[in-house]
DNA sequence: CGATTTTGACCTGCGC
DNA sequence: GCGCAGGTCAAAATCG
């Protein structure tokens, strides 16, 4: 038996896992001068169409004006070398946070910090005075909302983002007052640069966003994860089994389906190369394990793990990092278990990740990877500092 | 021989 | 009603 069999499921007491509307009330205590993050991630987009910038950042800058606070002025240089390469005005660039292989964070993993969120009403998170466009938001059932602030990493997280671009096409989902707002006036905006059709029920459900998010949908438990990755089916601790191959419009790399092969599972996912960089693998998980991932399959040497479905022993192989936790990763090395926040990664959603409109894919034109995080848990260890820091 | 992948056919929902 | 696209089924093939 794993060390995650035996001691995770103990690791999970109700103090280990503050609620999450524990932890913004603790927030609010320590920032009370400072703006609600509600109210403030669409000013956490970028622009990187001069004209787009032009026209949405004069909007931007009056629905934020109107609310109270200023926007931080961008410099594109900051970005990314690449960001200039989305020009083009009817299509949305993709929201780029590179995971490097071996991820494995407690972010994704630990299953309580934001659990029940869809039935609460939570207190937006503040974020910190004058805090940069660049940050990475991670926001959870529409009114929960983390910023990570991008220039707090280290190394930098990878986010493109584009000005306000967060229009939410959700059968149901509920803008807020601002989104509403911003909606309302940018539809007023000729040559807006971002066009999405929902023209089916399932585009309706997609949420298109520019920005790296983590969100829970009410009623839905669909993660949708974008990772650096050689393999085209990254270990994420778990078994699956193919069922499936499609190719689909927008994307000339064929999507895999494939099945939780745990009894009585019903989570399934599929897989597919980003369109815009083969680089990146785009993986949607639909549904929740109810169960813990099955041990670790030990791999005999030479020989290669034939299905692809995700066992392995070697702990730099790829990692998605979805459900429930191996405590032996480099989690347990941040945190003591006792501290670990715990959240299960399938009640989110990670916006714009790969429902979103193709991006032109150019031939001889590679997107450069300039920062990638070395390990999940980095991402994890700023959101904690900007909870408990 | 069991587990897994492959792949064409089929099913379903949606827009027109 | 038809066609399209996404998702699933299931028999055959493959692998260890």
């Amino acid at each position: 038996m794993s060390d995650y069999d035996g001691n995770f499921m103990d690791d999970l007491s109700p103090l280990s896992s503050p609620n999450i509307r524990g932890l913004i009330a603790m927030l609010d205590q320590n920032n009370n001068d400072r703006n609600p993050i509600s109210e403030t991630f669409p000013e956490t987009n970028l622009s990187t169409n001069p004209q787009s910038e032009q026209r949405s950042g004069c909007l931007r800058e009056s629905l934020a004006a109107r609310r109270g606070f200023d926007i931080p002025p961008l410099e594109i240089g900051s970005v990314s070398p690449f960001a200039n390469s989305f020009r083009n005005p009817i299509l949305v660039p993709s929201p780029i946070l590179v995971i490097s292989p071996g991820f494995r964070s407690p972010l994704l993993q630990s299953p309580n910090i934001f659990s029940n969120s869809s039935s609460q009403i939570i207190p937006p998170c503040p974020i910190p005075n004058g805090a940069p466009p660049e940050m990475v938001q991670i926001s959870s059932a529409g009114d929960q909302t983390m910023i990570i602030p991008n220039n707090n990493h280290p190394q930098g997280v990878v986010v493109e983002t584009d000005v306000m671009n967060h229009i939410s096409l959700e059968n149901g989902c509920e803008e807020d007052d601002m989104d509403r707002e911003y909606n309302q006036e940018k539809d007023k905006v000729e040559d807006h640069n971002v066009v999405v059709e929902p023209s089916s029920r399932k585009k309706r459900k997609m949420v298109v966003s520019n920005m790296m998010g983590v969100t829970r949908q009410n009623g839905t438990d669909m993660v949708i994860i974008q990772v650096e990755s050689e393999e085209d089916h990254p270990d994420d601790g778990f078994r699956w089994r193919k069922y499936g191959r499609k190719v689909v419009t927008g994307n000339a790399n064929p999507r895999s389906y494939y099945r939780c092969t745990y009894t009585g599972c019903k989570v399934t996912k599929h897989v597919e190369r980003s369109a815009a960089s083969m680089k990146l693998v785009v993986a949607t998980y639909d549904g929740i394990h109810e169960h813990a991932p099955p041990p670790e399959r030990i791999k005999k040497s030479g020989t290669k793990n034939q299905s692809g479905s995700s066992m392995s022993q070697d702990p730099s192989n790829q990692t998605l990092g979805l459900g429930r936790p191996h405590y032996s990763s480099s989690a347990s090395q941040l945190f003591p278990s006792a501290l670990a926040p715990q959240m299960d990664m399938t009640q989110f959603h990670f916006y714009g990740l790969s429902k979103l409109p193709s991006l032109p894919v150019k031939k001889n034109h590679e997107r450069k990877i300039d920062h990638v995080i070395p390990d999940g848990t980095e991402v994890f260890k700023v959101i904690w500092e900007q909870l408990f820091g």
